[in-house]
DNA sequence: GTACCAATAGACAACTTGTCGGTTAGAGGT
DNA sequence: ACCTCTAACCGACAAGTTGTCTATTGGTAC
């Protein structure tokens, strides 16, 4: 009947069922109840774990993130590569599709996910945007790039392209590859680079399915 | 005691409540009982003339938007005005602070107001697009300036901006002005122009306050 | 003055989230 | 083997939410 488990496994479970549920039913559309029903356990258990229904979305989040920053930084920090191809397996890493595994991006597209959505994307971007700024200063510095403003710049990519690619279903295929094309060619405007020269490694990052 | 209205009165009198309210408190935290008692109607009432709440919070976003639109359509779409002044001018007629006229920009940026902020962006890009497109076009025909892809380029333009500048309030004053100038001197730049060529008329509309 | 209907009222059903006092499994001491 | 203590758990409940439904009324048209 009542089975005791240790608090951190507790938790775990906890957020497992919310990330499915959120990711697929949205954060709205998702009561506590749903959590409770599945796993089995009382109201008090969730509340003893978590203070509110938002404090779970924001644990969930941060343990998804830390996933994908974890990964990426590993990649945009080694010196040992080359920095074009770390460039490339940086955005990899930190590509939308793998956020959630399993997220179903149609969800995450309406905007009832907004809340989702915009955490996300504010404490991603906060993250990752040091790590790919110190990537375009070595770029920089070895004279493959160019920018008066690495920091706001990759910004204004980062953030484009989590927009805009997180939200990919609603166009159609001639549509999506165009944007990626033209997302592409205007990296490479604005770090100064030669037309073409990022088009091969990264067209296969964004437009492969 | 009781007041009857006609339909469109009564309608925008609960939008200039819930405009006021859900700009001040944000969305989630106004309830539909602060709307009514504000008033002094019914719920019924209320649901006779919206649908729910988010019908309500639909309206509002429209009635805001149409205004600016229809004010940056005049001026985006006026050819006897030269090209870079309109450009100057239907950015100032689009920007962030015209929004609501008094919404509060404290509450836009919390992420409990997402779906506010992220119903707005999302139409206010669908509507913005052509009309900047067609300037960027007009501006390319004339020579003054030069991309592949005018709408992909507007779209990340203006989805920076927005989000950006929406956003301001959480910077140093020192902070501001770099991101400013970085997004200026990132426009000439995806748009091909000479460094400095916007500086001067878009520098007062980003940064005044 | 009567008939009609658009506009209003407010009780109510069905859910929410979060709280709180009480309960128990099981680890650790004796 | 028995106690003790507490981390983990339970579930009833308070307080609030949105949306529905039936009944009512003010004004207009005839």
């Amino acid at each position: 009947m009542r089975v005791v488990k240790d608090a951190t496994e507790r938790r775990n479970e906890i957020l497992d069922v919310a990330e499915r549920l959120f990711c697929t039913r949205g954060y709205d559309q998702t009561s506590t109840n749903d959590i409770l029903a599945e796993i089995g356990i009382a109201r008090g258990t969730l509340y003893y774990h978590f203070t509110s229904k938002e404090d779970i979305l924001d644990a969930m989040i941060d343990r998804i993130l830390d996933e994908i920053v974890r990964r990426t930084s590993r990649i945009a920090l080694d010196e040992s590569v080359p920095v074009l191809e770390r460039l490339t397996q940086s955005v990899l890493a930190a590509n939308v599709d793998t956020k959630t595994g399993d997220m179903i991006l149609e969800q995450m597209h309406k905007p009832q996910n907004a809340l989702m959505h915009a955490k996300m994307q504010e404490r991603l971007l906060k993250q990752l945007i040091p790590l790919f700024t110190k990537l375009i200063e070595d770029g920089i510095s070895q004279g493959l790039m160019q920018t008066d403003d690495p920091e706001n710049t990759i910004e204004m990519l980062l953030l484009y392209s989590n927009t805009v690619f997180d939200d990919m279903i609603v166009y159609s295929e001639e549509e999506k590859k165009k944007k990626v094309l033209a997302f592409i060619r205007n990296t490479e405007i604005l770090l100064h680079m030669e037309k073409g020269s990022l088009l091969e490694a990264m067209l296969p990052v964004f437009y492969r399915k």
